[in-house]
RNA sequence: GGCGGCGUAGCCAAGUGGUAAGGCAGAGCUCUGCAAAAGCUUUAUUCAUCGGUUCAAUUCCGAUCGCCGCCUCCA
């Protein structure tokens, strides 16, 4: 039985979808100003670990993710650039997704992005300045706060206590807004700005927090099952969505509300000027592989803080070379004909063990585990070749089964290798067979020399590229 | 100032009122001509510190120390 920890009530709760076995999940995506650093790869690795586990769970989702491709600091950059928004983003556009398929993350039914929705965002604004929740101050339209009740229900956030404290960074007076935590739903443009878009209220531009109310109800309805983002997401952004949406339409906007904590680098926060701060792309040109660096992104449950170290991601290298190593040599492997009721036993422990994980508010960590022991268990059984075909079809399964939500094992790939190098194993072969070590020593590390590593078994040799 | 989280072996970490998952690294052994791979064994009498509750606490409560996050840029 599946279970999340749902920000809005602080619960653990039973997951039940709105629409029986139709899931309606909105997760906010990208700013599109620069390269996604890994950071923002935890939010969508586990966004995209929870959709797996959905659609692994049998139900139908509609799954969106918007793309921010406006915001002030877009449009500053833009301007600096010499170039129109759209000219701006678009290369980061395509890098964002380029890095997100490499890192094994499906992509979502729906990506919609901000610019092409600015009039559903118009129409939510009208709507609010009709029944009172926003008010127009020097041409910017602000929401007002103080006409919903519930605001503060999600970060429950006491407003009393704390902006006072905080008062040093919070800039109360550089617009004219009733109230301090009044936020911009439109901004005033003048004409000779080049970004900036006509409404019954104004030429201007969209607030942050608008976009994902017009998208999420647009393609969702009214009314949706989970609502996800990062932590740093729960106040103000996915406060005062809340407030647009509901303002809005006094309906209920999202059911769950669900949020990924901070990834830390080496125990620090992640930041430009400590130096820790890495993009997917650096950690490529490192050297390191993607699955590694997605083993690593769920090592840790989502809600908790990760703490990123190369350390780790070396390990988590040959974690990930072991595991697929497992996977090749089961496939390879010669089994006698039929069944090892134990053994199959064990299997769909693990299975179940793995199940028993995810649904616990999609605990990663124990879903690991279980796979681990899975593996252990399998390769003790290899060595005592006790694995029969009917077994090892149903391991083959399971390990399918698991890595349709992980994503961790990569495609099967026959590959092939060239005549020459295959003259060479056979020739080391012939070596070997005739107590020749020191040619046949040769030829291994000839072979390895071309990243081809042998490994002599019972069953004869075996290679693979390193 | 308000609010939340965390501190578990060399490293990354899960977890629970009843006596510590998993990964990486290390060590020994088995297998091997030697390797590699794999397997087996081993690595926390102990879960930041100090008190309290309890038959029993790492798990609950309180205090202390340290770290991280949010309080309108932020995944």
């Amino acid at each position: 039985m599946l279970k999340f920890h749902n920000t809005l009530s602080g619960q653990l709760e039973e997951f039940q979808p709105l629409n029986n076995k139709d899931v309606r999940l909105y997760i906010c995506g990208p700013t599109v100003w620069s390269y996604a650093h890994i950071g923002n790869f935890r939010t969508f690795t586990f966004g995209d670990v929870l959709r797996r586990y959905l659609k692994y769970k049998g139900y139908n989702l509609t799954h969106v993710m918007n793309l921010t491709d406006v915001d002030d600091r877009i449009i500053n950059e833009a301007k600096k650039a010499g170039k129109v928004i759209d000219e701006f983003t678009a290369p980061f556009v395509e890098a964002f997704w380029e890095d997100s398929d490499a890192l094994g993350n499906e992509r979502p039914e729906i990506a919609p992005r901000a610019t092409e929705h600015i009039a559903e965002m118009i129409q939510i604004i009208e709507k609010l300045l009709e029944n009172g929740h926003a008010y127009e101050s020097e041409g910017s339209i602000y929401y007002r706060i103080s006409a919903f009740a519930d605001y503060g229900k999600l970060s429950k956030i006491n407003f009393q206590g704390n902006i006072s404290g905080a008062s040093g960074r919070v800039d109360t007076d550089k617009y004219d807004k009733e109230n301090a935590n009044d936020f911009a739903l439109w901004k005033l443009v003048n004409e000779n700005e080049p970004t900036g878009w006509d409404a019954s209220f104004g030429r201007g531009r969209p607030g942050w927090h608008i976009e994902c109310s017009a998208m999420a109800m647009k393609y969702l309805g009214e009314t949706f099952d989970i609502h996800a983002g990062g932590v740093d997401l729960k106040f103000p952004h996915h406060e005062n969505e809340i407030a647009q949406s509901e303002g809005a339409t006094a309906k209920l906007f999202a059911k769950i509300w669900l949020h990924s904590e901070h990834l830390k680098v080496e125990g620090e926060t992640m930041s430009k000027s400590l130096g820790n701060y890495y993009t997917f792309r650096d950690l490529i040109e490192k050297g390191y592989t993607a699955s590694a660096i997605r083993y690593l992104l769920l090592s840790v449950p989502y809600h908790k803080q990760l703490n990123f170290t190369f350390e780790t991601l070396d390990g988590a290298e040959n974690t990930i070379a072991r595991l697929r190593d497992f996977r090749n040599r089961l496939s390879e492997a010669n089994p006698k004909d039929g069944i090892n009721p134990d053994l199959q036993e064990k299997a769909k422990n693990y299975l179940a063990d793995f199940e028993s994980a995810m649904d616990d508010n999609l605990n990663t960590s124990q879903a690991l585990a279980a796979l681990h022991n899975l593996v252990r268990e399998v390769n003790t059984a290899l060595a005592h070749e006790i694995v029969c075909t009917e077994d090892r079809s149903l391991i083959l399964y399971i390990i399918d089964k698991f890595d349709s939500v992980l994503n961790i094992f990569g495609e099967v790939k026959e590959e092939m290798l060239d005549a020459e190098i295959e003259k060479l194993i056979e020739e080391r072969q012939e070596a070997r067979h005739n107590r020749d070590f020191a040619r046949s020593d040769e030829i291994r590390d000839l072979l390895a020399e071309k990243g081809i590593v042998l490994e002599d078994t019972k069953n004869g040799v075996r290679w693979k590229r390193k």
